[in-house]
DNA sequence: GCTTTCCCGACAGGATTGATCGTGTATCCT
DNA sequence: AGGATACACGATCAATCCTGTCGGGAAAGC
């Protein structure tokens, strides 16, 4: 059920970008530091990023990476499926990345993967990265109630 | 944002076995081929069934697998967990299997992350087995849509 | 005792994650 | 102008995990 790494940094300097929209270009070593990212495989991941035109990089003293397009614009769903292929659970229920299954005729537990795969797919296709900014963080309390009672502080 | 393949094959095993619940057991070598899984590979799985309760296993001649557990007794969630970790897309976002990221104080979209798990946790720590079972497949219609208009016919 | 089946450890290939090194290019400084 | 610097780009290599295979052993039934 779990994204992939890529996403994660993928995402993560993503929204570092968007923080900083209409300033000057911010360096690799800036958002892999930042992010705590491990550089190197960072470069892949921006370079994938500018390929898509989410980003645009310029070289030489004074470069690194912006924004190239509104954060209204891109959306959670894009971003994830760009990078891990699909949304749903399983190929067999994903919309743009369906692939057949041989048992799709007898399988049981198909119907329940659809339905997850909705359930995140509308999340993620209606939530922007500008919405994203907007949202609140998660609050202390909510973040005792995802660790447990024996959450060990902060 | 998919479930590993192991979590797959352990689901098709396990309905079969729901399937067949009161008959004698089923050897792993029909198991495999009923449901298109690498024999091999199964026996892994199997062994993990086992050890979770799941699953009884009877050896020699006539032997095979048979459901150890009421299938009302079952949630998909714990399956899913057993074998994949979390249900969340994320760890610093996960209940059952949390663990801290040097981001957690700047991330933005730990919120978006944060909504996905519960969504998808609280329908599968709702769906056992049986509600599986009793659901209806996926129909033509349905599965037109997943496809797309270039749907190639079943 | 022979067959059937589960059990268990080892291992091979591929994908993912990450590190290393070199090259090209734009800006800055003298 | 020309070198030094700072940065993006690209290919390649290493570690780890996931998937899947293999050979042999142990237990149960006939």
């Amino acid at each position: 059920m779990q994204l992939s790494m890529r996403t994660d940094y993928a995402l993560r300097a993503l929204f570092t970008l968007v923080e900083h929209r209409g300033a000057p270009p911010i360096p690799i070593l800036e958002l892999a530091r930042r992010n705590d990212v491990p550089k190197r495989f960072l470069e892949h991941i921006m370079l994938d990023l500018k390929e898509k035109g989410w980003v645009v990089s310029t070289a030489g003293k004074r470069g690194g990476y912006q924004l190239a397009k509104a954060p209204e614009k891109i959306t959670m769903g894009e971003v994830v499926r760009h990078f891990d292929g699909y949304l749903a659970p399983i190929a067999c229920v994903s919309v743009t990345d369906y692939k057949r299954c041989s048992q799709e005729s007898t399988c049981r537990f198909r119907r329940v993967m659809l339905t997850a795969r909705n359930l995140v797919a509308n999340l993620m296709d209606q939530t922007t990265l500008a919405d994203v900014m907007k949202a609140p963080p998660v609050g202390r309390e909510e973040l005792k109630r995802i660790q447990g009672v024996d959450g060990e502080g902060i």
